[in-house]
DNA sequence: AAGCAAGGGGTAAACGTTTACCCATTCTAA
DNA sequence: TTAGAATGGGTAAACGTTTACCCCTTGCTT
């Protein structure tokens, strides 16, 4: 069997209570016991049991976190840079995927929390279907949403500023003359999706583009860019330009458009969103709209330590402002 | 405070034993029982605590996965599909990444350890370096690796038969008339490098193709396939086809290919392995080695599984073999 | 020199479950 | 009818820690 601190405060010749103490450093220990009790559990090759620790302090310094779909670049890359940040404090992330369904979502933040993770950081699937999983978070765990958020659910979000950044892109296209700008989005059940909307919208009537523009609704996945593209290419007059909800999307645009000897930039502009690692390099490069993903992760530790501080502080959302980045598929350099 | 057992027993007028087995399942209870202490446990919002649960029973009903790096997308697409599997048997699956480097790997691997999971399945970052995290995992964990495996290292392997994949890829471009063949992979110190380079040789001597040609290492990431891209476009004379070791690589040369105006598939052939999400999206689309991402993982939690049931039978490796996907990139259709 | 504080060790309770064991009741079979 | 089995409930130990509490020793202060 594996050794337990019993083993090593009898092998020390201490009592469990000095072994624990040494072990964990919690209260000062005279020196020769120090290192004999060290000793006995190099050999032993001890290790504490972290299951019986958590159940002991109720405390597990572990943080848990949810994502829609790992197989969406753009959520990995979220979770690499949370990842980095947690291991300057220490402790141990636990990542789980909700494989975009809520009831899978709902199991996933229960087996954490029933895991007593200190904290829950969440990118949840729905604004609205998504409640239910984060209402039944036991109200002691702290919890912060990142990128998307929860509609009337009182939890700290860091993300984006999705309308700005929508705005950025529409604004550089229609810089470059184009007039008849076309939207091709996710469906509007996450949050990101209704701000990139209604970003998309805000912008257009800002400056004084119509509006009543192809305005197309699916998934966040490049097969859905790719059908979109299909029913812009077909329909009576090609856009002047594709305003993308995210890069898959695009990505699945150009790849159509490319298909059917349609020329980006020069016959349609593209545009996508969150900059991930493939916008670079797809063909042509892809302008987008860059989350600066370090300073996400830092503001999502940041709130999640201040909540675990404090338990009753008002609910706060930051929103950072992105950047555009111009490639070439709207003609930029490469 | 959240309800303990304690209190759904109280409530339910029983003792805990009682309530213990009405909500485990563990014994027959008086149907009356049953039904108050459902009925308590419902109104109470009683959840168990998977901790206290895991302490006496040793058990804790979850696996632990870590991968070299969750950024790369095919190690993403295998989780996916391991976490459907495990699904179907009520398991959950804590996901941690390595961030490629070894000492990281030990601790999010002690850290899974730790916290008693009943499984293990890794993807060691090196083949060599990753033993030590390995061996310190206790005897009693079950252990798969998947993927990629660790030298001299007793434990379960499940992966794609990697000297065969690429040996696909050369004989395709052999049969199109490539003999001037380069090798892009990354650099030989995890198992699927080296297998990939092996079977590049093989396959070359095999087929009586000159193995004097270029062969650069560098990693599995599309930024050296740009830099190696550029090594060999400013060569003295251009290989008739590349052989990249995975696709994120081949997808960096694609890209640099196309910046030097070199014409992929009419100048120079292009292979990659792994068949990821954007292999298909790539300019031109990526002929690839396809893993069975399926199979792989229904594998590994056969593995797994059996290793839990009987932890001294035998150590079985089983290698799968992979297809190969034509594209464009070597003139194949759309 | 006496009293008190501080330092540091041990004992045992506690965290929330599950389950071995015991016991009372009811049922079955001869 | 009665011995024995079967059924089902309760008591309490156990999982491996941490830590509140107690107590002894030492050293310092007056």
């Amino acid at each position: 069997m594996t050794p337990t601190i019993r083993d090593v405060a009898e092998r020390a010749g201490v009592s469990v209570a000095t072994a624990s103490r040494v072990l964990t450093g919690s209260r000062k220990v005279t020196p020769d016991l120090v290192t004999s009790v060290q000793e006995a559990a190099r050999t032993l090759g001890y290790r504490h049991n972290a299951v019986a620790r958590a159940l002991r302090r109720g405390r597990s310094n572990t943080i848990g976190m949810v994502v829609p779909e790992i197989g969406n670049p753009f959520f990995p890359a979220i979770v690499e840079a949370v990842e980095r940040r947690l291991q300057e404090s220490g402790r141990d992330l636990f990542l789980c995927d909700a494989q975009q369904d809520v009831g899978i979502e709902l199991s996933r933040v229960q087996a954490l929390a029933d895991r007593q993770v200190d904290g829950l950081i969440i990118i949840p699937v729905s604004a609205a279907a998504s409640r239910d999983a984060l209402e039944r978070i036991p109200h002691q765990t702290p919890v912060v949403q990142v990128d998307r958020f929860v509609e009337e659910y009182a939890a700290d979000w860091v993300g984006v500023d999705d309308e700005l950044g929508i705005g950025l892109a529409v604004e550089h296209l229609a810089s470059l003359g184009a007039r008849n700008i076309a939207f091709v989005n996710a469906k509007l059940d996450s949050s990101s999706a209704v701000q990139r909307y209604t970003g998309f919208k805000r912008a257009m009537a800002r400056l004084g583009l119509p509006d009543d523009t192809q305005q197309l609704f699916g998934t966040y996945r490049a097969e859905w860019g790719r059908a979109a593209a299909q029913e812009l290419a077909t329909g009576s007059v090609l856009p002047d330009a594709v305003v993308c909800g995210n890069d898959e999307i695009a990505v699945g645009v150009l790849r159509e458009f490319r298909r059917r000897q349609i020329r980006v930039p020069e016959d349609v502009l593209v545009t996508g969103f969150d900059d991930i690692r493939f916008a670079a390099l797809a063909d042509p490069p892809l302008t987008t709209v860059r989350q600066p993903h370090e300073q996400l992760a830092a503001e999502c530790i940041r709130l999640l330590d201040a909540r675990m501080a404090e338990q009753d502080t008002p609910v706060q959302r930051i929103a950072i402002a992105p950047s555009l980045v111009v490639r070439e598929s709207t003609g930029g350099q490469s």
